[in-house]
RNA sequence: GGAGGGGUUCCCGAGCGGUCAAAGGGAGCAGACUGUAAAUCUGCCGGCCAUGCCUUCGAAGGUUCGAAUCCUUCCCCCUCCA
């Protein structure tokens, strides 16, 4: 096994906190396998690079050697969402969990080593549990301490509703711990509170506590917000070569650097050595470019990796359209008294949200009919035709008119 | 159970009888500039068979020529007291 010094190295990138780390490294020079315990959502089961960090910080645990328990709270998630800002999630059922399940293993294994991954359900232990077993749960944490954990207290402090439920989930999540016997627990900041909890839990089960670290929530593509896919500013990892290459070449250089520390399986001494080409006068673009072939490939492969930056360049720089659009056949008759307007058909291929989007970017400049701008608001179509229409940069899609 | 505060367009937040599709900010979108960057600037930002029409201000009724604005009932949230 890999010195301890260079595991803790390698645990460490990119992290966030690791509590406490003299315990880390005691458990480490044991040299026994580590149990590595993970928890997710069942409900989310298109995964995006937001979710992948986590998932790469497990691979590095495998390489080194440890074992990873990729646990699925379908327990939770039979019980709704936790964190509900003001919707509260429709509790799922047994089907929708276990499809659920399975997609997400099917994803995860892109990354994970299925060989050396322990899958968990909690329902295992949950559900022997009955409401006494639970109220006596309850009884280990307080109301103060739970208004410790932030967003409780400012929803408290701000007058936001807390339901009752909300609490119990971090008991359920750090019982968890306890169950698995876990020696690490890996999690977003945003959990830091919910796996402290299981430390806690795991010392009045008489157990040793497991240590803890968080990653970062990785930002989407705005910089700004963490990548979420309700707010549209994540990259899937289903998402299809080009999508995959073009939403990170649209990124910012400075959050390259962030997205490289956390998703890219270079050495830091290789990205390191990036940094200091670019203060020396490098582009980093092509940093940007090589990061994203990198993430690709891997979900697809090298040869998708290269075709997509062909394919980007010849759109980008030379302004070709793109080889694959989604295409449309439109019935015309059937469904216009008259020749369909302009506005009409980009309202009905979803190029535009309605047709008075559809008014609006034609005032702006922003349709190309053809390839070319169009700047009549009236314009119709004339049944028969093939066209290809654009809104904005990207949005392109093929039409057959009959 | 009692007293008080509050629910406005994607979000925050003004408006408190007509001039309100509703100020301002954020987000978003388009255009310019570029490396499809970022930052910045400009414009847009409910819908439609579109110089007009329709729907929106927690819900349902009502008053009025006219209501997001007034009245009634109901629903929901928060605070304090019990």
């Amino acid at each position: 096994m890999v010195d301890v010094v260079e595991q803790l190295d390698v645990i460490k990138r990119g992290c966030d906190d690791l509590l406490v780390e003299e315990e880390m490294a005691a458990k480490l020079r044991t040299g026994t396998p580590l149990r590595v315990k993970a928890g997710f959502d069942p409900t989310a089961p298109d995964l995006h690079l937001g979710h992948t960090v986590l998932l790469n910080k497990m691979r590095q645990f495998q390489a080194l050697g440890h074992q990873v328990i990729f646990l699925i709270g379908d327990f939770t998630g039979m019980i709704g969402d936790p964190t509900g800002k003001n919707t509260t999630r429709p509790p799922l059922s047994r089907e929708q969990i276990e499809d659920n399940a399975k997609t997400y293993k099917e994803q995860v294994f892109k990354i994970l080593d299925p060989a050396k991954t322990e899958v968990a359900f909690n329902s295992t232990w949950f559900d022997a549990m009955d409401a006494a077993d639970l109220i006596r749960l309850a009884a280990r944490q307080t109301v103060a301490r739970m208004l410790e954990r932030d967003d409780f207290g400012k929803r408290y402090r701000s007058n936001q509703p807390i339901a009752i439920h909300e609490f119990l989930y971090p008991l359920v999540q750090g019982y968890d711990s306890v169950a698995l016997r876990a020696d690490i627990e890996l999690g977003g900041t945003d959990q830091k509170f919910n796996l402290l909890v299981g430390r806690e839990l795991q010392k009045q089960y008489g157990q040793s506590a497991q240590c803890i670290l968080t990653m970062p929530l990785l930002e989407g593509l705005d910089g700004v917000n963490k990548m979420s896919k309700s707010l549209g500013n994540y990259v899937g990892i289903n998402e299809p070569p080009d999508q995959i290459f073009g939403k990170l070449m649209s990124i910012s250089d400075e959050l390259m650097w962030r997205y490289i520390e956390l998703l890219s399986f270079e050495p830091m001494s290789v990205v390191d050595q990036w940094k200091s080409e670019v203060a020396a006068g490098r582009n980093p673009r092509d940093i940007k470019v090589a990061f994203a072939q990198e993430i690709v490939a891997r979900f697809h492969n090298r040869a998708a990796a290269e075709k997509a930056l062909a394919d980007f360049e010849a759109r980008f720089k030379q302004g070709e359209m793109p080889e694959d659009m989604p295409e449309h056949t439109i019935n015309t008759v059937e469904m216009y008294s008259a020749p369909p307007l302009l506005t009409q058909i980009l309202k009905h291929v979803g190029l535009t949200a309605s047709t008075s989007e559809a008014m609006r970017m034609i005032e702006q400049g922003g349709v190309k009919l053809n390839g070319e701008k169009v700047s009549d608001k009236g314009l119709v179509l004339r049944r028969g035709e093939e066209v290809v229409l654009q809104v904005g940069k990207r949005r392109f899609a093929r039409v057959t008119l009959i």
